[in-house]
DNA sequence: TGTTACTTGCAATTTAATTGCAATAAATGG
DNA sequence: CCATTTATTGCAATTAAATTGCAAGTAACA
C-alpha cells in the first residue's frame, strides 16, 4: 500500500490499521467495485479476520476522506465501493444478464457542466453515470 | 388517468384498482421522482386507504411493465419513482444541501451508446446520469 | 352474474446498514 | 521505548428498507 494513502488518512486525523489496510488492498487489486458483502467474502477467502461492521464503517470513513467512491448501481440492492486515489475520472457499464461490470473512460459531462449550471442555477458538485446492457457473452 | 395508461397495465394482464390509481396519479401530478414513505404520506394526507407494502408493490409491477422509472439518487438512501409514460427522457439533479430535486431535459448520452458499444462490446440497454450540488438557495 | 386470478392488507420476515459499548491498538510526545 | 490519548474494532442489538405468505377482496371478462 501506497505511503501517500497512509499519509492522506493520518492527515484527516484517522488511523492507518490492519483491517483498513486490508480493505484498501482488496479495493485496489480488484478491476470493479465491490460491495461489503463480497469484500468480506474475499477477506474471509484470504484468512483476514475482520468484521462485517468493520467494513461498513472503514469504507464510510474512507469514503469520508475521498479515497473510495461509492456506486449505487441498477438492479442492485447493495451499493459499490471502489478506489478513487489516482484513478481517472470513470463511469460504468453492468451486464443485466450475468452482472459483470466493466469501467468506462469515456466521460462527455466535464463540457456539459456549465451549460447544467446555467439551466438549473445549481452549481454542480459531481455526477454519477451508469450503462447496463448486455455483455458479450450473454448478448 | 388516461385511458392509455389504463390499456398498457391490462395488456400486461395486470388490473386498474384503486390503490394503483391513487399511485399513478400522485406520480403524475408531483415534479419530482417520490419515495414509497413520501408516497405513503402524500397519499394519508389525501385520505387515500393503502398499505405500505401496497405502494411496493404497485411500483414493482409498473417499473415491470415501464410506466414508472426508478432512481437512486447520492445521499438518498430510499430509490424514488416517477413516471415515464409520455415524459421526454431526462435526469436529475440534487442539492447536497437540502435534497431538492429538479429535472434536466439535456442529455448529450445518446451520441454516446455507438462508442460505447463499440470500446465494451456491450449492447447498451439504458443509462442512468444523475448531477448532485448545490442550489440557488443553498450556494 | 359468475368465475378466474390479480390485488390488497396485515403480520412476519429478510436484507442492508447503523449504533452502543467495552476492549484493543495506532499515533504522538516525553 | 514507554505512557497517554483517542481512533478503531468486534460483538450484540437495533434501525430501516424492502419483500413474502396468506386469507379475503375485487377487477376483468365471458
Amino acid at each position: 500500500m501506497k505511503t501517500s494513502i497512509t499519509n492522506e488518512i493520518r492527515k484527516s486525523g484517522k488511523r492507518m490499521t490492519r483491517t483498513r489496510l486490508a480493505v484498501l488492498s482488496m479495493l485496489e487489486s480488484t478491476k470493479y467495485p465491490l460491495s461489503p458483502a463480497e469484500l468480506y467474502a474475499r477477506l474471509k477467502k484470504q484468512n483476514v479476520a475482520i468484521d462485517q461492521v468493520t467494513i461498513y464503517r472503514n469504507l464510510n470513513a474512507l469514503k469520508a476522506i475521498g479515497l473510495v467512491g461509492q456506486i449505487k448501481l441498477h438492479q442492485e440492492d447493495q451499493c459499490r465501493y471502489e478506489m478513487k486515489d489516482g484513478r481517472e475520472h470513470h463511469h460504468h457499464i453492468r451486464c443485466r444478464i450475468c452482472g459483470r461490470i466493466e469501467d468506462l473512460l469515456l466521460c462527455p459531462l466535464k463540457k456539459l457542466t456549465a451549460s447544467i449550471e446555467q439551466e438549473t442555477r445549481f452549481v454542480v458538485g459531481d455526477h454519477s453515470l451508469e450503462f447496463s446492457g448486455w455483455c458479450p457473452t450473454c448478448q
